[in-house]
DNA sequence: CTTGACCTTGCACTCAGATGCAAGGTGCAT
DNA sequence: ATGCACCTTGCATCTGAGTGCAAGGTCAAG
């Protein structure tokens, strides 16, 4: 059949340390197709695919029970679908009021440059007195 | 003098657990000026703002390190003025990059929703292929 | 002078996502 | 048949920012 993986060519191939593998094994990301006769790990394209999906999704947000839901939907029923669907919805609401946070951040903190490079070296720290005047983004 | 605060009339007025404020004091934030009769913490005015501007700096993402940096400079020397501003700067830096991500996240998670509405209900599950084609934000 | 709310200390534990380490087994090239 | 790289398991540790708990001390109202 298809190619068979050793835990180091898997984690090579997806650019993934041996360790974190095991890690995601434990928490019951990815399991190995087979083992060897010497009782290793032995795993197929199909958990490529997996270990490979797993880090888009962690790169956009999501956490490893999140991906442990998206992956454990039982393929297409309208449930399913929904479920994932909310996941999502979810995480773009996350993110949109992240987002909104970082900007506010982004103003005040080059405010606070700005009133920095204003004062020449003297009493510059106003910072201090920049951040205290700005209270509560998230 | 002035007004003095036992601890929880401290954290109440900062709007912090008491065990949040032992734990600042654990890790070398905030004093007590003085101690009562019965061993009891006690806070100026001072400690007060010093809380606040650490829940400020918080949330413009500041490690509480590098709030201890920011509290200890020493008053108004150039040296630390441009301490403070390159933790600003690395700050910025650091935000920038993060809204640059977010962004692509909020872009690929919109992407998938799409796709998710357009086909209605019957296999609408190509987020998983949308997310698998859209790797690598950090 | 008792009750109850508040305070003290010290130590352990939480969360997520890994990472490290020790003691031992395997596979393959020389 | 010997090295050496790679594998196995289990358990402990890390980071950051707290939270929880137990055993005891204090303060103020009634």
């Amino acid at each position: 059949m298809s190619k068979r993986y050793t835990i180091s060519q898997l984690a090579h191939a997806a650019d993934i340390p041996t360790t974190t593998v095991r890690y995601y094994e434990r928490v019951g990301l990815v399991e190995p197709e087979d083992r060897s006769a010497g009782n290793y790990r032995l795993y197929s394209e199909e958990s490529l695919r997996k270990l490979k999906f797993i880090r888009s999704a962690q790169a956009i947000g999501f956490t490893l029970d999140d991906v442990k839901a998206l992956l454990s939907t039982p393929s297409n029923t309208a449930a399913s679908c929904r479920e994932v669907q909310s996941l999502i919805e979810n995480r773009l609401v996350e993110v949109d009021q992240r987002l909104k946070d970082l900007r506010h951040v982004q103003r005040v903190l080059k405010a606070s440059l700005e009133k920095c490079k204003d004062t020449e070296l003297t009493d510059c720290c106003h910072v201090i007195e920049t951040l205290r005047e700005t209270s509560g983004a998230r």
